[in-house]
DNA sequence: CTGTTAGCGCTTTCAC
DNA sequence: GTGAAAGCGCTAACAG
């Protein structure tokens, strides 16, 4: 019956059935043309026997693997540990398994993953990182396969991807904190070379501040890695170089919660000395005292959306729009004073 | 070139190149049997066409896929985030890629996932959840594909596992607030049907009740889910219950951080007021004020120490031992009023 | 409804 | 060093 090794074949099968391979074929992919009968006489069979189908013979011979890549920068990462159970759930849901690669965001592994994965056959690749490079484009560009940035963007709108308006969402966090009446804003930003949440949401900052007429001072910009600790640093180092800062918009949450603890070991009071706006909204953003104010960006949505856009281009189905933004919320919480906001309301 | 379809195989290389299939095979497989000259202008082919070999096919052919199946509860939990994360790192240095699966902890899906990994041909198995059943023991061992168990343990020691002690663990952690000199000392569990993070930890707690002769009482003992929101609606019924409770155990730092904030905001302070331990470790224990202290679980070390044993098993090689306990640490911070403590030392 | 027969693209003896 | 050929286990026409 069960076997430790020399595994059971679908020949197997067959023979002890007394029926041909194919028939055996249609019962395991639940193909409707064989006679009740049989079909029982050969569940039987495969029952008694133990048989496992083979997914890569059969992936060699119908040249379908029903499994995706996923290239992602870093699991461990709140922001794309939610990205990852949006994909996950809508996998899940039309039967495709994940292959899951961390890149680190090192362009070179990067590149080199999406050559593995597409070796391994996979039906569709998404692609959270960074935005992508000529080199990225040209291998997406030139395989068969379904591919879809998800938290990602194109510049040259070549390659569909799924996500949100970065410029807006920050623009909108500054806002918050101008209508407060804050005169001199801080940020704590990701590199800029970053064209996700790095760039754009530098810009975001920038433009809520030219539209508000509010001058722009480089002394008030710190640069982290988007993790806590840097969050920490940079909030510290803004407080000694101006202790009279008054709110600061953090490019991530996680960095936006080191803000608020650098402030609070500051002697500092958030929000009543310092308003802290974060984005993403990441499980921490609830799990911080204050609670941390912040732009809720549709993590869980943009890899349910993305995963759900793959499956389509993997079917070949009709799709309107190859690049969908999301909206973003506000959610104001208490390391804010403002509790409303509505654009354009002040 | 590029062709954006009908891909090319080994066999238009070798056709290309003018040598036999066998050869070009055993240039991509890098086999020394090959004239330099031969082989560089295989190279030169398979450069020149953009050539890619199927994993597919040659996993069919071998009998190996250089893929190891991941079972995982939940990946937004930062618990397994880490340890994937340990898993990620020596799987990519041994050059195997992952396929990882979320079971939400449902036996059924378990199960699903295990009998999906196997028939992909998986070259080995994680699985990462649970204690296992002797459902999952039955497939297990009839199946020659290795399997570790990871974070886990299989009563029965069939199954090789990778793991620390949860009992001691929780027991340390007890006694360090019974070395405070605390004597009714709340315990925030897990179901004690999770016979990981659930009963051993419980057990712990009890254990270092009885063995320093503190009455067990259950008023003191509220069950969560491991999560930051259990563990706030635990500690407001604890002090709900007993508003003189001065510590409290929380099997997870998620639900200790949700414990540090109930009793902030019951207008407690910790530690003065209330100790609170937690356990594992992970990040947010060293994001929240007042630091939390917990015990140090390496979870990162637990999947790397599974994956590097599951790769041995993969090769046939010789293993010492099958079960694995990993020593755990004592990370005594701000949440508790003790900074040093040693085994025996009271 | 069922069987026959080609492959899918690659590895792997076994010869030479 | 290199090539020929036999599969790996399954699907997918095509017949019947």
């Amino acid at each position: 019956m069960e076997n430790k090794k020399g595994n059971i074949t679908i020949y197997d099968v067959a023979r002890e059935a007394g029926v041909s391979m194919a028939t055996v074929s249609r019962v395991v992919n639940g193909n409707p043309n064989v006679k009740p009968a049989t079909r029982k006489k050969v569940l039987d069979v495969i029952q008694q026997l133990g048989y496992r189908p083979n997914a890569v013979a059969r992936g060699l011979a119908s040249k379908k693997t029903t499994t995706v890549g996923v290239v992602i920068p870093d699991i461990s990462n709140p922001f794309n540990a939610e990205l990852t159970r949006g994909i996950e759930d809508i996998a899940t849901m039309y039967h495709y398994n994940i292959i899951l690669c961390n890149s680190d965001l090192k362009p070179l592994r990067e590149l080199q993953l999406i050559e593995t994965l597409l070796e391994k056959q996979v039906d569709g690749l998404l692609f959270l990182g960074s935005a992508i490079t000529e080199e990225h484009r040209s291998i997406f560009n030139a395989t068969p396969v379904p591919v879809v940035l998800a938290a990602t963007h194109d510049e040259k709108n070549e390659i569909p991807y799924v996500n949100v308006d970065n410029i807006e969402a920050a623009k909108t966090a500054t806002s918050v904190l101008i209508s407060e009446g804050h005169k001199r804003i801080g940020f704590i930003g990701i590199q800029l070379t970053n064209s996700i949440q790095g760039y754009p949401r530098y810009l975001g900052y920038k433009k809520a501040l030219e539209q508000h007429q509010l001058p722009f001072d480089e002394t008030l910009i710190e640069i982290g890695n988007g993790r806590y600790q840097s969050g920490y640093e940079a909030m510290k180092k803004l407080l000694e170089k101006d202790p009279s800062i008054s709110a600061v918009f953090a490019a991530t949450d996680e960095m936006a919660v080191g803000a608020i603890h650098a402030i609070q070991d500051f002697g500092r009071s958030v929000p009543d000395d310092v308003s802290v706006m974060g984005c993403n909204n990441i499980p921490i953003a609830s799990q911080v005292r204050p609670l941390l104010s912040t732009v809720s960006v549709p993590l869980y949505d943009i890899g349910a959306v993305a995963m759900r856009l793959l499956t389509k281009y993997m079917n070949n189905e009709e799709v309107e729009t190859d690049q969908v933004i999301l909206q973003f919320d506000l959610e104001l919480r208490d390391s804010t004073r403002i509790k409303e906001w509505h654009e354009g309301a002040f």
